[in-house]
DNA sequence: AACATTTATCGTAATATTGCGATAAGATAA
DNA sequence: TTATCTTATCGCAATATTACGATAAATGTT
């Protein structure tokens, strides 16, 4: 992200930003839609599943694991990765909050 | 983003991660809130009310404009900046849409 | 016209992201 | 132990993002 000065905004801005960053790479969506039908989620049909490699596919997996979003379980050689249903509706709470918020405006202005 | 694949992916995954892409950075979300709050909005405000220079509040506005998320009229020599009601109600909708059908998993799996 | 005000754009530097091949690390099977 | 399977990590190249000073562009003012 650049110099992104972060520390100059609020930790509520940060949080939400954050939030989205995870969301921002369709890559990302298609891995928590998938989890979310599967409800089992081994790493390897996650690859199948995907247009890239698995080395990419791990690295995004990672992404969404730093930020608290999935949580994966070692089993045997593979790893199980399932959503992090606390987290989640965490965000989706902190989310949807904000768009309450800022969506109250301006709409009447606009035809 | 790199070279990032966006053709492999369906339509829908990338318009959601378009969208978050446009909140993925707290400057961009402290925007969207000072607009709701202000109902206002002229450019100049922004920049005074965010810890960024005058050059780089008007990239991360163009980055709004272009994610559809807020509109600009011209008013003399200023700008009036304001949120896109159609827009922003229509992301706001195939988000939750979004959280809904993935939060439905999981969840139960974990304590 | 000359100047001031406001915003957008250009150019550039620093850093982050995306993607993948190669390879390491871990567990199981032979 | 050796081989195999699965996933993570390293190293690299290509591109994107963030930030800002400088400057252009547009408007209004004197």
């Amino acid at each position: 992200m650049g110099i992104s000065k972060t520390e100059e905004f609020s930790a509520r801005h940060n949080r939400i930003a954050a939030a989205a960053k995870a969301l921002s790479h369709p890559a990302r969506v298609a891995i928590l839609e998938y989890l979310a039908q599967q409800n089992a989620c081994i790493c390897g049909d996650i690859v199948n599943h995907l247009p890239l490699s698995q080395a990419t596919v791990s690295q995004h997996l990672a992404e969404l694991k730093k930020a608290g979003l999935i949580k994966g379980e070692t089993d045997g050689p593979r790893v199980c990765y399932c959503l992090d249903g606390k987290a989640w509706s965490d965000i989706r709470e902190f989310l949807s909050r904000f768009f309450a918020d800022v969506g109250s405006c301006c709409v009447q202005k606009q035809k």
